[in-house]
DNA sequence: AATGAATGAGAGTTCATTCAT
DNA sequence: CATGAATGAACTCTCATTCAT
């Protein structure tokens, strides 16, 4: 057994939960995770039934793990990107909603946000982790983007956590329509047409302007 | 034998139906179709098992009874509503945001949305219903309007196709969170409020105005 | 109600379990007893599924009615035309098999023995009812009508038990092959010719004869 | 570990479906195919329910396979015995019909026309295949053979064809009957001396003779 | 570490049977 | 006498999980 093949036996083994947990987030996202069989995942990810048992415990443990693996390092990256940028606020979420996309929106990850909405009723404790976790963190560190831009006269006063929530909800709404009902729905739709949409009307809504719409703001 | 008796029975016949696809409704948005056990449905019902074949042939049947029956009335009163009212393009909307909150935000029926997402990778046909006779008929009479206010200067030229999109997007989002992720999440969401805001960003975001904010339209 | 009604309905009532016997016949022959539904028969019968408990017990008292029923008029009248006959055994034996056949061979009774055979294992009281009743007393007619050729010197030494055993045999096999495999078979099979070549064959075999065949008897 | 411990499971996986094909076969032709429950056909193979769907589709895949499985060698070998024999055609039927009694009448297989009789309306295809690939080929060897006989002279002139299934009709006749009423029969049946006495009739009544017996050949 | 044959609890579904009307 | 809505036990089939190898 020369060492390279030990090696590779080893990177082998080292990677086995990875490819275990890619396959298992392409079905869960596709057929949603009770109509998931673990004979296809494991049949995927190019291992025995058996196996799964040697990483995770059960299912469950299985759909925990992709949710948890996968999830964190995105979470990482957003906070970050959002520290590393300066300028207007406009400026920021202009670019965090278009780079958000060119960078999760078309990986299997963005199938997550469906899958975690249609399974919260089964798994309270991942739902909890997931709101805490991502959704809560996400739509913090937006409110407080928003609020610093009325705190500068940027934009018009509001509530920042609920625009936060508003900003968000088009995006995760679009993330979900993909993998659900998209596949169905004849009218095309361009998903960064329909960003920069959302950035034009929102930023335009937000922003502090001599009113002379009559718009009553509530 | 008094008259009542027999329609106590004879009622009971022409409800049944009713009653197992509101049980039905309930458990299909709480757990997902899969997770729904038949006899839980039964149950909450109050009858056999066996009787849930004596109105639907399967499970499957159950789900489609459950959407088309749900969905249809929903569909003609939401056309009526918005042929109902009159005034400017702003007020309709807002008038249609609040109404449509206070008409079904706390019934049942809300709970639709994310079981139809939840579960269109595995009812392609039910899907493609829900997507044409649904969605795309509430986009369409909602672009149109957005169409108008633009023709007749209320609003800024813009996609009104997606401008009806990002109306909608957050509506539904709240209705699909409510049922999903909210009884796990400790921030305050107040339904209401929240659309309020929505409408005041979106409002201000499409209304012409002297632009001297530098926000660019892309 | 005039006379002429109520009489109607007594005979309509009088003739039920008749009509449930000839449907349930039908359908037992057709596709056998555990597949039969009583809901068929039910409907075939032009009842409903409740009333078949008016006249029998369950579904193995129809079964049971169904065979006996049917069964002892046949006995009986097979037993007088014999009695009837005169002439020789030869004759009676050929005229026998031929007007068995015309009497009974288009009829639906002639797919009984197929059905009790198939359900005799489940239904030992009912199967040792037809041995004794049915067959028994046909083989042991037939057996004493060649006892009497043998004696008369019509016919050769044989085991009489065992001849009318071969003389019966093809002809319920007819019976049986026309209700099970004959729809799949390709082969013309013509019942009468058939028969024909049985009563040639048989007597042929049986009649005494100056031997110089060769053929040994064992 | 030695290796007859790794052969013993290795051998069992080899056996499984041989086990389970006999243990269902003894039960569809005890009790038909819809009365035997899965659970008995695994009790009796001494596996467990869900151990059947490893090697059979389903319960019809399962009745096919029992079919199937132990038929073709059947035929085959029938065949080969025709073949191998020689010596006059009486002679060789004579020999046929003790030998075919001998190698399969006590065996299980000798259940399967009393089987495939009683489910072929449910299984047509399954029936087509029994009628053509079974039936067919013996009557029509048999057929060939009496054919033969009544060119060379030692049979009279007759229907080979009918000829043939008045040959073999007492022969399938008794393995039905010892699979189905025979157990509630009273009377002796000695099968052994009920194809003597089938043979001596049959040959007599089919070879050539001196006719001065009065009996008319139609 | 990895396999895959085997398991068995539990699901959807059927249908003979009952009983209030 | 007749109905048919309702039942629930029993069936076939599935699949997450286990364990000898």
């Amino acid at each position: 057994m020369p060492q390279t093949e030990e090696h590779r036996w080893q990177r082998r083994k080292a990677e086995r939960p990875g490819e275990i947990i890619e396959a298992a987030l392409e079905l869960f996202v596709a057929k949603g995770f009770m109509a998931t069989r673990l004979d296809e995942v494991a049949k995927r990810a190019g291992v025995s039934k058996g196996t799964l048992y040697l990483y995770f415990e059960n299912k469950e443990a299985l759909f925990k793990a992709v949710v948890e693996t996968l999830v964190m390092p995105e979470i990482e990256r957003t906070e970050q990107q959002i520290q590393a940028y300066d300028g207007s606020a406009s400026e920021l979420i202009s670019q965090l909603v278009t780079q958000w996309w060119e960078s999760v929106g078309e990986s299997h990850l963005c199938g997550l946000p469906k899958l975690i909405i249609s399974e919260a009723g089964n798994f309270p404790e991942l739902a909890g982790f997931y709101v805490e976790n991502v959704i809560g963190r996400v739509r913090r560190v937006i409110a407080e983007l928003i609020q610093r831009g009325i705190e500068e006269g940027e934009f018009r006063a509001c509530d920042p956590a609920y625009a936060a929530r508003l900003l968000l909800a088009p995006m995760v709404f679009a993330t979900i329509y993909q993998h659900s009902l998209l596949p169905y729905d004849s009218e095309p739709f361009e998903v960064p047409a329909y960003l920069e949409s959302h950035i034009d009307i929102f930023l335009h809504g937000l922003v502090a302007t001599t009113d002379n719409t009559g718009v009553k703001s509530p």
